[in-house]
DNA sequence: GAAACGTGGTT
DNA sequence: TAACCAAGTTT
């Protein structure tokens, strides 16, 4: 055969990983019971994202859309404010779009089978496959960085977990080694074991429940895996942004494109700046006038700050301006108070400039 | 297949 | 501090 389970004591080793996981799996909201829209939920929440930070989001989302027809039918902008902070907010809008299709498709209930759920918005290999086992028992695979890390070292797989095309070889291995009985158990076990025991940096193998099944701890070389080839350096971008203010107490926001970063979420008026120096009141100028019809004077300089993103980085220089003259109105720009602001989704890098506009309003 | 897509905690 | 990491998917 060739497979990485050959000569592996299968049964052993589900019995000894499902064991520990039911004496020491943590108690987390969604595990209260195994409602899909709820493990529907809490799976893309915490893609890419600690389970510490998750739940809070999990509670508070879940209080204000408590089935899958009351976040269908609810206000886009509602939605993205209970993401607000939670980052990939592409998720969140996938999230609805496909609620609204199994609302009008599958007469609200979550598809049971990997075809047609893999079909749904923001369901990919991994969300496919944990909703299937969590929530109805189905042997389906749910690879992830925890999954890919525990079994690179049990099996001693030293392919590049950074590649796409490596998670096909995982979900094979787990094809073979996943309990028929208990899958949602299986795979949980597999992910829990990864985030308590079977760490990145230093792996806990003293205390790990499978340590006798795992290749890498027998030879020694639990921190070597898994392969994973360093990412590049992120793009630096300047930027420069304006806390623009009117006689009334008002303050300018734009909400951004439907696509691309941070779509849909609403900002203050910035430009990227090509010549790092002193045209970047001139930029602010040029771009409110032609892309707003607006005139602006535009005053002191507030203070320089920065926001990393996973890809690139921002380097903001921020302004103050009062606004002279405006025309129109556009639906993707609003005039409101510090109070009025708070129904609206920023992303933490506007976050960071009203906490400073607050702070100059005063003065 | 590589790059885009957020944020906060850890090392 | 910079790099790395966390229950990935889409383009």
């Amino acid at each position: 055969m060739n497979s990485y389970t050959d000569d592996f004591s299968i049964l052993n080793f589900q019995r000894d990983l499902v064991d520990w996981y039911k004496m020491n799996q943590r108690d987390l909201p969604w595990r209260a019971d195994q409602d899909p829209y709820k493990v529907w939920v809490s799976e893309i929440m915490l893609q890419q994202t600690r389970v510490d930070t998750v739940i809070p989001y999990f509670n508070r989302f879940l209080s204000l859309f408590p089935t899958l027809e009351a976040l269908a039918e609810a206000d886009e902008e509602k939605v993205l404010k209970a993401w607000e902070g939670l980052g990939y907010y592409s998720r969140v809008r996938n999230l609805q779009t496909a609620v609204k299709e199994v609302a009008e498709q599958y007469g609200g209930r979550v598809p049971d089978t990997p075809e047609e759920i893999s079909k749904l918005k923001g369901v990919g290999p991994y969300t496919a496959g944990a909703i299937l086992s969590i929530a109805y028992g189905v042997p389906e695979p749910a690879v992830d960085g925890n999954v890919m890390r525990v079994l690179s070292r049990i099996l001693l797989i030293e392919e590049d977990i950074g590649k796409a095309k490596s998670r096909t070889l995982f979900e094979k291995a787990v094809r073979e080694l996943i309990s028929k009985e208990d899958p949602s158990s299986f795979n949980q076990a597999l992910m829990e074991l990864g985030a308590l025991i079977c760490t990145p940096k230093s792996p806990a193998c003293l205390t790990c429940p499978v340590h006798e099944h795992c290749r890498a701890f027998e030879q020694g070389r639990q921190r070597e895996l898994p392969v994973k080839e360093k990412k590049t350096k992120v793009r630096h971008v300047d930027i420069a942004a304006l806390i623009l203010w009117r006689e009334d107490g008002k303050y300018l926001i734009h909400k951004r494109p439907k696509e691309g970063l941070l779509a849909n979420l609403w900002e203050f008026p910035n430009v990227p700046v090509k010549k790092r120096g002193q045209s970047e009141i001139e930029d602010l100028k040029v771009f409110l006038e032609a892309e707003w019809g607006i005139s602006a004077e535009i005053g002191d300089h507030i203070s320089n700050l920065d926001h990393v993103f996973s890809h690139l980085k921002w380097d903001i220089q921020l302004f103050e301006g009062r606004c002279i003259y405006e025309i129109g109105d556009k639906d993707d720009l609003k005039w409101v108070t510090f109070e009025e602001m708070e129904a609206y989704p920023f992303p933490v890098s506007h976050q960071k400039i009203i906490k400073l506009a607050k702070e100059v309003a005063v003065l």
